[in-house]
DNA sequence: GAAAGAATAT
DNA sequence: GATATTCTTT
């Protein structure tokens, strides 16, 4: 075996003893996969499971830190856009390995076809890797000599039993020979009682080993309406700047668990979502008023020079604003101007902060007193921070920062905010709907509606994740059930403590990841972007 | 080296 | 498409 005998410090020497101790020969086994998160989770799990006798190559660093780092030898794993090298190792060494897994969804090549040299034209045992678990699929792979199939993510209760194929073919083997002699090498495969105290002892060390070493999931953060609010109010607190980056936007938003990780993956997207509208917008104008984008001066570049009766939307010109957010962000300090004269109502009725805090009506959003077209209008208060749109009130702005140094310059009423109106209209459902709402009822974006409270009930903050006791198999969906006990409290990786309430139906039943964000932003609620 | 932002994977 | 993860840049 070609192995690199590297000399890596070893985090854990128990592991490592115990693969010598117990499985002294392991399973040999080469990995074949174009994508390094994959292999660094086989990986880990055939660590779990003691299989020694691993190795990278292919410049693999992460996932040779991995294997190496706990003390494993002599082992490919190799995570390459070329399986063809694999293939090429493998006629080299054909007799290093035990078992080859490898995905079959290689980028350039068939996997299938792979399989089928490996398995059936080499005659080394092979399991497939698929994130496809369609009976086609799998039957395409075992037609292409695959001795078993391992759906994505692999689940380390799959890996522990995989050295049987092992055993089976050598079985085969010598039966074929004639010899019919059973190996039970208990140097080459673990015996069936090394097996038991094997799992004994992976159960009593299963939580901790989790933790350690296979953690390869986390659970996935889902943005709940509330979850989004507090962000945006976050960026609101920080001006929608260069000091809304993902840390400060975590601190301002101080919710428990939740990982500035979370926070630049919402904020990409978030980012995302606003550039889109704010082209979709551009085209919309172009058209409207034949502008030719092809010429310079043709070209709305500037929300500062977009005419004023165009869709209602005047010069808003704040280039301190635009600076803000940097080239990327046009759009954003145009949607917080928007925001503002939202926010504006509230300046002009000063009781309705406390309205929008949550009461026995709207839970959430209070009741609103019906707010003339005139007022959305008439007052062009730019507020920086001090816009509200629902009962979140942070108290850095909680009371007249009227600052004018503070206000954007020039800034004008406009009848129809751009970036809400476009994002919603993007996003589908109730568009219309709220697009006139907005136009002629601004505080109708904050609700209320009776609707707006059972969802509010159903759609909160919530987490969902595949795992099963060791991290992978099992569906989490925690969630808090009302804004006004929410406490700001929530936890990754733990199961939801309101199951029961899951379990009747009563939670965020959305059957995919749109419902969410289409609940965010539709007419059931107060649109948010 | 940390963090941000972009790119990519799941 | 949403979110996580990794890569690249600052």
């Amino acid at each position: 075996m070609s192995g690199n005998d590297q000399d890596h410090a070893n985090p854990n020497p128990d592991l490592e003893n115990n693969a010598k101790t117990e499985f002294p020969e392991g399973l040999r086994v080469l990995a074949v996969d174009d994508n390094v998160v994959c292999l660094k989770l086989i990986v880990t799990l055939l660590i779990k499971c003691r299989y020694k006798g691993w190795n990278t190559n292919n410049g693999v660093n992460e996932v040779e830190k991995v294997a190496c780092g706990c003390g494993l030898q002599m082992a490919f794993v190799t995570a390459t856009t070329k399986p063809t090298e694999a293939l090429e190792m493998l006629r080299k060494n054909k007799e290093s390995y035990d078992l080859v897994i490898t995905d079959v969804e290689m980028l350039d090549m068939d996997g299938f076809q792979l399989l089928q040299i490996i398995g059936i034209e080499m005659d080394v045992p092979v399991i497939m890797i698929s994130a496809n678990d369609n009976m086609e699929s799998v039957m395409k792979g075992v037609r292409h000599g695959a001795l078993d199939y391992l759906v994505k993510p692999v689940r380390i209760e799959e890996l522990k039993n995989i050295w049987q194929h092992v055993v089976r073919k050598k079985l085969l083997e010598q039966a074929k020979s004639g010899t019919g002699k059973v190996t039970t090498d208990q140097n080459s495969m673990p015996s069936k009682k090394q097996r038991d105290k094997e799992k004994e002892k992976e159960e009593e060390t299963k939580a901790q080993s989790d933790e350690e070493l296979s953690a390869p999931k986390k659970h996935r953060l889902v943005w709940s309406k509330e979850l989004h609010n507090k962000f945006v109010d976050a960026l609101e607190q920080l001006g929608g700047g260069s000091k809304a980056v993902p840390k400060k936007i975590l601190e301002v938003m101080n919710v428990p668990g939740l990982s500035r990780e979370n926070v630049a993956s919402h904020l990409q997207k978030f980012r995302n979502l606003l550039k889109k509208d704010s082209k979709k917008t551009e085209m919309n104008l172009e058209s409207e008023n034949n502008i030719d984008p092809s010429q310079p001066n043709g070209h709305i570049s500037d929300l500062t020079t977009l005419p004023s009766n165009n869709l209602g939307l005047n010069n808003i010109g704040n280039p301190g604003m635009e600076a803000l957010f940097g080239s990327q962000n046009q759009t954003f300090s145009s949607y917080l101007a928007n925001r503002r004269l939202v926010h504006q109502n509230s300046l002009l009725l000063p009781h309705v902060a406390d309205q929008v805090r949550p009461n026995m009506q709207n839970p959430v959003f209070g009741n609103f007193p019906p707010n003339p077209i005139s007022t959305w209008n008439s007052f062009p208060r730019p507020e920086l921070n001090g816009m509200r749109l629902h009962s979140y009130v942070p108290p850095s702005f909680s009371a007249g920062q009227t600052d004018p140094s503070t206000m954007p310059v020039g800034l004008v009423p406009y009848s129809r905010p751009p970036g809400t109106f476009n994002l919603v209209q993007m996003l589908g459902d109730g568009s219309t709907q709220l697009s006139q709402i907005s136009q002629h009822c601004p505080l109708a974006m904050l609700g209320p509606s009776s609707s707006q409270g059972q969802n509010e009930r159903r759609n909160l903050v919530s987490f969902n994740g595949r795992g099963e006791t060791s991290g992978f198999a099992f569906e989490i969906r925690g969630q808090i059930t009302d804004e006004s006990t929410w406490n700001g409290q929530f936890v990754q990786n733990q199961p939801s403590e309101n199951t029961e309430r899951e379990r009747n139906g009563n939670y965020n039943n959305c059957s995919s990841p749109d419902d969410d964000l289409s609940a965010m932003f539709s007419s059931n609620g107060p649109p948010r972007l």
